[in-house]
DNA sequence: GCGAGCG
DNA sequence: CGCTCGCAACGCACG
DNA sequence: CGTGCG
């Protein structure tokens, strides 16, 4: 005990602060015996909280309890444990400087006396074992109260919760807005009565709160994720379901990155590379491949893009290596990014380019919308070279575009470089960086979707988000051939005579 | 959307 | 209990 | 060099 107030002294300067110096002498009217007295002050320092403190054996147990006491018998409030305070501190209010332990300002929010269950034996029992139930005389708080010490009390503080009993001074108001109608027809209070309807309403909110796809239970579905479409959540969903066929040969095998969105397109949009435990239903993991990190993740089945969608994943980033030879690259992209004020037709010409050029070195490259701006271009490699390699011959390439058609290449970020021509971003091809993957939707305004296609209907594309999620199933139904066929079947590797044409490392 | 950390 | 906070990461451009 | 962006 006294260790606590030493405790205490040493985070407070008393010399600075308007507190009251602990004194050994006197001790203000008591309450009767087995009893208390008891004072809640509200402490809006740095978090706005209730110091609730109890009067024993001379001193004051404190807990903070941040949402302060609740008349609600259903309802828990967290206090937790706190230095044991001086007598006189329990009269205290005004402000604590800044700079000082505790500053803001402290108002007296409630006093009077408590009477534990038990008297005085009782409290110092209570106390020490971690449940106190006892009743409050105070102006604003009444009646039965518990205080328990949570089970959960990591290290430092303890973790209590303080009830209020049921008894005539408890004011319910759970599902008050749902209960009110009942209430109101029928003034009996009869809280069984209330429960089971509360209950019922509850079960009934759940219900329609709730959809199952391929086996995962999908919240929110009428959730509406992207205003300019309108599409839910549940769209979304389905939309992974359906073009599962389509997207799973692009991501399989691949360690993914989830950019997910749990309020939808145009809120907080985050990505995600790793994960401990199914904390994404029906993800693979696979431990090791990121060193110092919880697991990366694989993609793998139906049931594994479902549970990506109910965890709000919205666009999918693959790596350009499988989780099976994670230092071996087997392809690199070319993401080609115009500056927003060009003409999709210098986009279009962009890529025509890019592919002859690389055709010149003796790469087939295949091509896609990116669901935004721009176009990728996915060359395909044997995975003969590291990482390094991959890198630098991209760069290779995309400086030779920016080297020999200045006006229509940057091969340098930033907005100011790719003024009036397209950015050839070749920086997807680090180690760990990652590109949509084809059919992955993308976190914008109309849920634009990354989409193959055949070189020969290059110049029939209109825009990268010419596909979206609510119409890329009619693409898909009108296709006659893989836009990508080859792709699969192509060996193709960075050969020395690559380097060269490129001017050499 | 959800677990971890914290008050 | 109930809130708030991460949930990638790194080369590159810019100052 | 540090900081911020993509
Ligand atoms: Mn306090
Ligand atoms: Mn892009």
């Amino acid at each position: 005990m006294k260790h606590k107030l030493e405790v205490y002294e040493q985070k407070r300067r008393f010399d600075e602060t308007p507190e009251p110096r602990g004194r050994t002498a006197r001790r203000s009217a008591r309450p009767r015996e087995g009893e208390g007295s008891f004072v809640i002050q509200r402490h809006d320092a740095r978090r706005l909280h209730y110091d609730f403190r109890l009067e024993l054996d001379g001193t004051l147990k404190s807990w903070a309890i941040p949402k302060g006491p609740s008349l609600d018998p259903t309802v828990k409030r967290l206090a937790v444990h706190v230095e044991d305070h001086r007598l006189e501190y329990g009269s205290f209010e005004g402000r604590i400087p800044e700079g000082s332990y505790g500053a803001g300002t402290v108002a007296i929010w409630d006093h009077g006396v408590w009477r534990p269950e038990g008297g005085l034996r009782g409290a110092r029992e209570g106390y020490a074992q971690g449940k106190l139930k006892f009743t409050l005389e105070g102006e604003r708080l009444h009646g039965g109260w518990t205080l328990v010490r949570s089970p959960m009390h990591d290290g430092k503080q303890e973790s209590w919760l303080l009830i209020k009993q049921r008894d005539d001074e408890a004011v319910p108001e759970d599902e008050f807005h749902v209960v009110s109608d009942e209430r109101a027809a029928s003034n009996a209070s009869n809280a069984s009565k209330v429960s089971k309807v509360s209950k019922a309403s509850k079960k009934r909110a759940r219900a329609s709160n709730e959809a199952e796809v391929a086996g995962v239970r999908i919240t929110h579905p009428e959730r509406v994720i992207d205003a300019q479409s309108g599409l839910r959540k549940i769209d979304l969903v389905e939309y992974f379901e359906a073009i599962s066929a389509w997207l799973l040969p692009h991501v399989q095998g691949r360690p993914v990155a989830l950019a997910r969105a749990p309020k939808g397109v145009g809120g907080e949009l985050f990505f995600q590379k790793h994960a401990k435990a199914l904390q994404i239903p029906h993800a693979t993991q696979h431990a090791g491949l990121d060193p110092g990190h919880a697991p990366l993740l694989t993609l793998e089945s139906t049931e594994a893009l479902v549970g990506a969608a109910q965890m709000d994943t919205i666009e999918l980033h693959t790596w350009n290596a499988l989780a099976a030879s994670i230092e071996k690259p087997d392809r690199i992209v070319f993401d080609l990014d115009p500056d927003p004020s060009l003409p999709w037709e210098r986009m279009l010409e962009a890529a025509q380019l890019t592919r002859e050029l690389l055709d010149a070195l003796g790469l087939r490259a295949w091509c896609k919308t990116s669901g935004g701006r721009g176009l990728h271009l996915v060359v395909p490699l044997t995975r003969h070279a590291g990482w390094e390699e991959a890198k630098d011959f991209a760069r290779a390439v995309a400086s030779h575009m920016a080297a020999t058609l200045p006006e229509r290449f940057s091969a340098k970020m930033g907005a100011q470089n790719r003024k009036g021509r397209i950015f050839v971003d070749y920086l997807r091809n680090n180690r760990g960086a990652s590109t949509a993957a084809a059919y992955a939707p993308r976190a914008r305004p109309g849920l634009g979707v990354s989409v193959p296609v055949d070189w020969d209907e290059l110049h029939t594309l209109t825009s990268g988000d010419q596909w979206n999620v609510a119409n890329v199933r009619e693409r898909l139904e009108a296709l006659r051939t893989d836009p990508w066929s080859g792709y699969e079947k192509a060996r193709q590797r960075i050969t020395a005579a690559m380097w060269k044409q490129l001017g050499g490392k």
